[in-house]
DNA sequence: CAATAAATGATAGTAATACTATTATATTTG
DNA sequence: CAAATATAATAGTATTACTATCATTTATTG
């Protein structure tokens, strides 16, 4: 993906941060090595202490930041996903046939990620195996509807439905639109998991 | 399910726990007060110390029957697998003909579960649930590979393989039968999550 | 350029978690 | 009944997930 809008920036929801991190350096520099932090040594054992000693700052430094860590977790997997959309309309706005669309739509969201370098501080490749490895436990918790009716996961809910149309288009008379994008979008990244960690269980 | 076969008892990998929960009244509770505690606060929020408080009993003894939460949820997981697995096998055992065995399979796996009375310390619908919501975080870890290797996740992996090879039955030619098994495993627990949560995200 | 506001850093403190260890008290079994 | 085993009670430790306060650095603007 080529850097075709300058000074692009993903619109993430702002009640996942409590100081925008693109604001500023520490911001930009929190988000990055959180990101390697938690690719390394996975989200249970990533702390904010841990991450402002990595970066050589301060845990309540980067409390001025994000609320918790899972809302860090939400606000990574969510401009993930808000990268992903921009992605998919910049690649199938202009097809009209439907099932070249799907198609398309279908390659932006599977195929495995590659880096953009469109935002510097981000590592796309790391931030998709947070997103494999973590974003189930974004929503499977106690609080998910509050979360959900807050807009915490807007842009994951507009994709799927993005999905489930162009589905519609392609087979107006097929009656599982949404649970099929839904499934194609977290299958995808399941397979991807047991690719790496349960190898007999996929013909990936 | 009529208990059709009395004394039963679904075995699980002896390294998720220190000392067999079945072979107590304490145990039992244990296993008992825990799926519903889990099933109440979630596992993040769910403690050995409320455990212990629930059942009158104490932290301690919760430990010396499991090492920690996380192996008692793979100890509760792999239950839920292993009965699983026997319906599974006890309902398409003797059918010979392969789409009909193919969709009675379909059916135990994805069909809602309903109480069974065989094993009366455990509700399985409460089980269930904890199945939709829980069992994601246990191999989405960094130990999963070591935990693997060790078999907590075998009777998980036995079954796939086996839906796997019931679509091969049907298909021979089809060359995805283990990813369309394990996607249809995992698609449907999502499916009802997604029911339940993010409703315009499905057809169900 | 100085004043001042804003951002960051350092330190301390709290309640809860995830355990381990020790000792006491029941309960079972030989 | 003694010995072994299971359970309960209590205490203690390191870490987590924060909150609060104050000092210091950096940026802004008048």
């Amino acid at each position: 993906m080529k850097d075709l809008f300058k000074n692009l920036k993903i619109s993430v929801n702002q009640k996942t941060y409590l100081k925008d991190p693109e604001s500023s350096d520490l911001g930009k520099r929190i988000v990055q090595h959180g990101i390697i932090l938690i690719s390394e040594m996975g989200f249970e054992k990533f702390t904010f202490r841990k991450l402002g000693m990595r970066i050589g700052s301060n845990e309540s430094s980067v409390y001025r930041y994000f609320e918790n860590k899972h809302k860090f977790l939400i606000y990574l997997t969510s401009w993930y996903w808000g990268w992903k959309e921009y992605q998919l309309v910049l690649t199938t706005n202009s097809i009209q046939e439907p099932s070249l669309k799907l198609e398309s739509a279908l390659r932006v969201l599977t195929d495995p990620v590659v880096a953009d370098s469109s935002f510097s501080h981000i590592d796309e490749v790391t931030l998709y195996e947070i997103v494999i490895n973590e974003y189930s436990k974004s929503f499977l918790t106690k609080e998910v509807d509050q979360e959900n009716k807050e807009g915490y996961f807007e842009i994951y809910n507009r994709m799927v439905r993005r999905l489930g149309d162009m589905v519609r288009q392609v087979a107006p008379a097929y009656p599982y639109a949404e649970s099929l994008a839904s499934t194609v979008l977290e299958g995808s990244l399941h397979q991807y998991f047991l690719m790496e960690h349960f190898p007999s269980l996929t013909t990936c």
